[in-house]
DNA sequence: AAAATAGTTGACTGATTAGTCTAGACGAGT
DNA sequence: ACTCGTCTAGACTAATCAGTCAACTATTTT
């Protein structure tokens, strides 16, 4: 078999970047193309539509970010503990684009899956099947801490997603307000979402 | 003085509207002219950019909505039945809308802010300053629930933000999976949220 | 070295975009 | 009835949009 290239890799790069950093709808293929380094017929030679590209783009992102998130909420570290440290670094990784770019940019899936959902099936249901995986570290964690005793938990699911809610309308709004502030004592209020004991990641 | 034209107000409504169930990018002002009844010279009579227009929108449905939550938070009403009442009428109110256009819609202001909020400093600017003033319901309420010893909320303002927050993300996923039922119980995790005792709206 | 596969090129289309501009219609105050 | 300020009409521009296409290049297998 021919050449290899690493065009897909770029564009689906290119356009999560300019995506997240802006938005789906002020994001042209044009704009993708450039900051590729490709050409037209390339884009469409990869994909067949603005739509599928933005659902790969997604889909690639998470599986650049999954051993990350494995190792995040390893089931070696404390289970409360697991929920500081994920929300520290996202924090971090945020901090870092903001000196990029100038911008709090929040969750790419949010922003997107928001601005889509009601018109682009392809890429709301990616945004909803990417949700569902992130939601299960949530819901595993939660479902550790409580048998630990360590919080208050019968439906760890139910838990989890009001977590995960909570932490994505404060996402929203840091980029909203373009203010990070919002995401620095998130770790405390996930606690207090959760019914963590103040003092704890010790036992009860 | 000749003629009053309620051309502004039709425009407005015709912005909300459409960005609302689908979003600021896809909306064009020929859209909303079409729905509005003008043509492009009205538009532009009115209003010096797309921009400004939604701007002006936002605040037209703030202003339709405000003597509305005045009643809901009415400090004759006992403090945390506020957000009961609160959150079954946008429950409700988004039923209705579901009925009339299919989707679940989340809240404008959320899902036109993280849109636009990197590159239109108007438009944001004008959904921060609605959000300011919609989380001073909650921190009220919040405020009279703590004196009354309903809830433990020393710092009234920090919890009014991580509820709002919290309510919002519950929108946005609402939004984009086309839920309506994570709305159902959001009362319930409200209350949870607020640390308040399950049995309670009357005193400790 | 030839053939077959994988990827690239860039000009092109036709629709749509936000915004402009000039001419005129309407209606209230005189 | 006339006129002045408010508002409307709709053709127009220049840019940009997503997507198409046929010719082309590069690489690997045979």
């Amino acid at each position: 078999m021919p050449r290899v290239s690493d065009m897909k890799k770029r564009l689906t790069d290119a356009a999560l970047d300019l995506m997240w950093e802006n938005s789906y709808g002020t994001t042209s293929v044009d704009a993708i193309c450039e900051r590729a380094g490709a050409k037209k017929g390339s884009f469409y030679y990869f994909f067949k539509s603005k739509s599928e590209l933005t659902a790969a783009a997604l889909e690639a992102e998470w599986n650049k970010n999954k051993a990350n998130m494995d190792a995040l909420f390893s089931p070696t570290i404390p289970p409360l503990e697991r929920f500081d440290r994920y929300f520290d670094h996202v924090h971090d990784r945020l901090a870092g684009l903001q000196r990029e770019c100038g911008s709090i940019l929040g969750c790419p899936l949010l922003s997107i899956g928001s601005e889509v959902s009601t018109q682009d099936k392809v890429v709301r249901d990616t945004v909803d099947r990417i949700f569902d995986r992130k939601i299960k570290y949530f819901e595993s964690a939660i479902r550790d801490a409580h048998a630990q005793g360590l919080i208050e938990a019968p439906d760890p699911q139910a838990k989890a997603k009001t977590l995960f809610a909570c932490y994505h309308g404060t996402l929203a709004q840091a980029r909203i307000q373009n203010d990070l502030e919002l995401l620095r004592n998130f770790k405390e209020i996930a606690m207090d979402v959760l019914g963590a004991k103040p003092a704890a990641t010790a036992s009860s």
